[in-house]
DNA sequence: TGTACATCAGTGAACGCGCGTTCACTGATGTAC
DNA sequence: TGTACATCAGTGAACGCGCGTTCACTGATGTAC
């Protein structure tokens, strides 16, 4: 006597949590809505407690997903400091710096999530130490401690230039400010 | 016929700068409410509107004293490596980390900034500008674009470092990743 | 194979709340006489 | 010097709005017979 297969409310979450992505990661946690949300995602703002137990639950969830995607999207990449290179070079284009939606996670939620509760900065933290984790892996020829520190150097470096960038009304100065980002990661990498 | 000496409506008006500096910086530009901000200058929230147009004009106001007063503390220092590394130092400090409230208004608000309209972001943009060149006075030995990248990489860095502390709910990894930030601060600035 | 019907994913109105903003008003100030 | 009073900084209730959350309900599904 079951009414759908257990897939069909699977893919309902997996939609909610997709549109929660692109939402949370354009307006900010507090500029999200639940009805936009849903909205998104083809429902309407009553269905969503059918899935998540609160809004901070949802929050949670959506980090820790979009922090696993963005891992092993680094993970994936060739062994080499090239393939990195080119990923840093994609992360502060102007193409990522205009679609914060399908973007960097930590660029884009950064102090949202350091004003938010325990369980979504449990979750940030365990994904970002992931991230540091196999970014650490890609710099050959250091102690694991230096190429930690230079994988969080990197990181930090790369979101703070992203907000930056995003921040800027002026065009040429926001490009001209990834530009120097670029430049400023190889002297990190060197 | 005049009722207040014109320095009463003047102090008024900068208390409330204050106490709003402080309150966006911990919670947020949309986390501080007028009446919160209002009641820490003494006032009740109807009194507002006297002193500002609308919030965003307050917002655009407060972060363009704030990014003055930072540039002014750095231009203020002993010109040499020494006293900037030492700025740093206390930049990345559990301190500084623990207390939003009365530290670097980039750290606190970027995000909030790029999110925000025309006005907030060009009042930014002038203002970080204004402490690139003065970060970028103080880096001898190299072309006016060299010390331009790597004052706009140090900013970032940091902004980017006292983030991520922030939002790691655990003190110890807080803490290395501060450390982290200065190990690499160092290295940016050989 | 056809159909009754139990299930439960999803609907959409309602709730209390805090927000930014407005406005009729109050009352301390200090000048004019 | 003393006092009436015009000024306007500040009060605090009210507004419409969108938020997160609740809940009585609807209706498509697919199993049981």
């Amino acid at each position: 006597m079951v009414r759908y297969r257990p897939e069909h409310k699977q893919a309902t979450r997996e939609r909610i949590l997709a549109s929660a992505g692109s939402r949370l990661k354009t307006a900010g946690i507090d500029g999200a809505g639940l009805s936009g949300l849903m909205a998104d995602a083809g429902l309407t703002n009553g269905a969503f407690y059918a899935h998540f137990g609160s809004k901070d639950e949802l929050v949670a969830t959506v980090i820790r997903a979009q922090l696993t995607a963005q891992r092993d999207t680094i993970a994936a990449l060739p062994d080499d400091l090239a393939a990195l290179a080119g990923y840093i070079r994609e992360y502060l284009s102007p193409t990522h710096r205009d679609s914060p939606a399908d973007g960097c996670p930590s660029a884009a939620l950064l102090l949202d999530i350091s004003r938010a509760g325990q369980a979504v900065r449990e979750a940030y933290a365990a994904g970002i130490e992931e991230i540091v984790d196999v970014v650490a892996a890609r710099l050959p020829g250091r102690t694991p401690d230096e190429a930690r520190a230079i994988a969080v150097g990197l990181i930090t470096m790369l979101v703070g230039t992203l907000q930056l960038a995003r921040a800027l009304p002026d065009e040429t100065a926001s490009t001209r400010v990834l530009d120097e980002g670029f430049a400023n990661a190889q002297r990190l990498l060197q």
